[in-house]
DNA sequence: CGAACGATTAGCT
DNA sequence: GCTAATCGTTCGA
């Protein structure tokens, strides 16, 4: 149980796999309650619940009606945290995220929180569920890669906290760092 | 009850 | 670079 940001940094790096397929995380977001662009901001709801629950859950939410979006849940029960996986660069499973995406740049598979939860096959129905049992696998980077951080990608307040994390040098992020 | 918006992306100009 | 697609949630009337 960390804070998000210490979370959203150790993340990068990570192998996360879903059915045995994914990569190595190269991007993720940290999101408070504390802090407005959060989705935990206004207390909890039924719909947000997961952020308030035990850490390791993962929260998937529909963003603007169209993309799923995956996030693990990394505090106390009770308090709203959790960080938002932006890309990965694909290892496993890259022939059915071919199909799943229809689309073949493997750059660009997993490079975004829509793109990522199409190609690995997220949706609501795994909301809820444990990062670290079936059919997800988390395995956590031995050695801290390089890591860059810099300001939230597509939201409208809060924005001068720098908690997006990205692994230096990566041709698989949903878009460069400054 | 209805209008407005969003942790996005694909496709066109 | 700009905009449509698309829907659950919020907020004002």
């Amino acid at each position: 149980m960390e804070s998000a940001p210490v979370v959203a940094r150790q993340l990068i790096g990570a192998t996360l796999l879903l059915d045995g397929v994914g990569g190595v995380i190269v991007e993720t977001e940290a999101y408070d309650q504390s802090e407005p662009a959060s989705h935990s901001f206004i207390g909890p709801r039924q719909w947000n619940s997961v952020l308030f629950g035990p850490p390791g859950c993962v929260y998937v939410y529909l963003s603007y009606g169209i993309h799923w979006c995956l996030n693990i849940a990394c505090r106390e029960v009770g308090h709203g945290a959790g960080v938002l996986i932006r890309a990965l660069e694909p290892s496993k499973g890259i022939a059915e995220m071919i199909v799943r995406r229809n689309q073949t740049d493997v750059r660009r598979l997993c490079a975004g929180p829509g793109r990522l939860s199409q190609a690995l096959g997220v949706t609501g129905a795994l909301n809820g569920k444990r990062i670290d049992k079936r059919p997800f696998q988390l395995l956590v980077a031995k050695v801290q890669p390089k890591v860059v951080h810099g300001i939230r990608i597509g939201i409208s307040k809060a924005k001068e906290r720098q908690w997006r994390f990205g692994l230096q040098g990566s041709d698989f992020l949903s878009r460069p760092f400054v």
